[in-house]
DNA sequence: TTTTAGCACTTAGCACATTGGAGTGCTAAG
DNA sequence: CTTAGCACTCCAATGTGCTAAGTGCTAAAA
């Protein structure tokens, strides 16, 4: 168990370094503590936190700075989230005050501004579909034998996707396709079509088409789609300030991370509590060993959840990006609910 | 008028320049050329080409290197395209066998397969529409007031988008907006309707809604899109690479630049000649000022001609580049005219 | 007139040493 | 338990010397 003083001290360091990034010495923290002891008082007591593992050094003379269970201590014991700036707050808002007509640009507005008002780089989630009904399926024809599908789901999300029918195929028969697509799927769970997509579907339309297979892929490439599309991320260029290691073959490998959806899906993941701090190598991916994610979801009531992240340094300031992401995911589930509002009463 | 010495200077300091990156001595210079000359003399003729402005030193007791005007010499006068080497050419090929189904995926996936071969980074716009007839309009209900409109045009080119309407609009007055622009519009020019859209049709779609401006808005932002959707790029992570300066502020201007649709439309332009070499300050825009442009046209006969192009530094090794860029053209639009092909005659 | 050898001079880049400052751990006394 | 004092460590900045690669110039040779 940590002495006040100890916990003092380990906080007074943390924010310290977290601020101006530099090693934080024992002189140096005796005059910004609030308890006047001399600086040797404070040698003895840092060393034992770093004997503890709270601490570590750079080199065998520098100043301390905190290990990733220091970090952790602090994020789990010690921090209180800042009060959002109020001149933030205001940009949030401004921002979310546009009239959007997809939802899309609304979580990719997201990621912009999070990733502006914190200088590193920010994903944004939108709300999974797996809950959500198909609401719609519609083929729209296009002449020469091109067709597109669109497919709205009860959330007011909407995909489409262009494909070409095989000469084959005439429109009455895609007239039947539609049908059994209405009678059968609409209204069903996403969850729900893709398992009916896997066992009877195809044999009733296989009455209509002779190659359904084909045709079901594109149902599946629109639900893959809308799977892989959830992701939106900002504030790319900020790795190259934030990332100490100036290799460039790791920032291209999290260049290209960024945009394989499944992996972030991995890192992101649904964050258990409300709002969650992964420190250095606590993040499953390894690529990220060496940076910070703070993940929060956000309840957009029965439209599901999203998720909303910013990656730094492991020495980011934890109390004012913890406040300011929880700050944003209200404001972005409001913005969302309205979104839905008046998607649902129009 | 320069001698066949100093020709054979230029041009061997440029190869060698652009091959290795160092610049290139008296004394080197002397044992790579086919003549043997002293040192000496090729140090004089070194002397009187720098006074021409074709080389110059990187401090005072350097080695030279090429000026802008030395490269552009070389380029307009020394330079043999290279033949493109064949496993390039196999890449090429075998990453344009795949079926694509829509225009924009072929171009894409060559805006990437440039920037790989090349490790510079690409650009690539897609033939332009304005000579493009609309072939279709629909509007495709969604539910809740929601309506796709979907556009394509002859070339095979589909944009869509989703907006609202008003909720005093009636189903029925939407269908006698679809048959006024189904009989007024569709069959013209991309030109054409826009001009018709600025003029009389609002008027008639006035007949049938009230506030019709609201409503064509729509139809603009999907001919907007279309314009702006034109350019890929590929390697933009490559830039880092070759650019000399590791000034962050600038390769920010540079990743921002290109998002910008209007700044790449200018900068790219469309190309007089087949294949265009833009070097150094030669660029139109300044922030391309210490890097070279190589830009091409490539025809897809009755579709139109679209623009590829490769961003690299002032000392990219033209011949090779030059050639590498005339036979990607040449691919690509034959990849493109068989993708025609497929959908004319489908 | 052109070419060449020779020489004095310049510069970048590197290895190396020097120094100052910030910081530590330890000890012995308060 | 706290503190002053001291020896010690290490980084970072600065300066020095040296080398390699290059130049321009001059005067002699071709």
């Amino acid at each position: 168990m940590l002495t006040d003083r100890e916990l003092l001290i380990l906080k007074a360091i943390v924010q310290i370094y977290t601020s101006d990034g530099q090693p934080v010495g024992s002189k140096a923290l005796v005059s910004q503590l609030p308890i006047h002891v001399s600086s040797a008082t404070i040698r003895n007591e840092m060393a034992t936190l770093e004997e503890m593992g709270l601490l570590k050094k750079t080199h065998s003379s520098s100043g301390r700075i905190p290990s990733i269970q220091g970090y952790r201590y602090y994020v789990d014991h010690l921090l209180k989230p800042d009060k959002v700036q109020s001149s933030d707050l205001r940009q949030i808002r401004s921002s979310f005050n546009h009239q959007f007509q997809e939802i899309d640009d609304i979580v990719a507005e997201s990621a912009d501004m999070l990733s502006k008002l914190t200088s590193y780089t920010a994903f944004t989630v939108k709300p999974e579909l797996k809950d959500a009904k198909l609401e719609g399926f519609r083929l729209v024809p296009l002449g020469n034998h091109r067709v597109m599908a669109i497919l709205v789901t009860d959330n007011g999300d909407v995909q489409n996707k262009t494909f070409k029918v095989p000469t084959n195929v005439d429109p009455e028969a895609l007239e039947s396709v539609i049908r059994v697509i209405n009678d059968e799927l609409v209204g069903l769970k996403l969850s729900e079509v893709f398992q009916r997509l896997a066992t009877d579907i195809p044999i009733q339309i296989g009455k209509y088409i002779e190659t359904p297979e084909g045709f079901l892929d594109i149902f599946e490439d629109v639900l893959k789609k809308s799977a892989t599309e959830r992701f939106f991320v900002g504030g790319r260029l900020n790795l190259l300030d934030f990332s100490k290691q100036h290799d460039l073959g790791s920032i291209r490998s999290l260049y290209s991370l960024m945009n394989r959806s499944t992996d972030l899906a991995n890192v992101l993941g649904s964050p258990d509590q409300n709002i969650q701090v992964q420190i250095g190598n606590e993040i499953t991916n390894n690529l990220l060993k060496n940076y910070s994610l703070i993940t929060a979801t956000y309840d957009v009531d029965q439209h599901g959840k999203g998720v909303i992240a910013i990656l730094g340094p492991t020495s980011m300031p934890y109390s004012k990006m913890i406040g300011l992401v929880g700050a944003f995911r209200t404001e972005l589930a409001r913005r969302l609910i309205d979104y839905y509002h008046d998607i649902d009463d129009s």
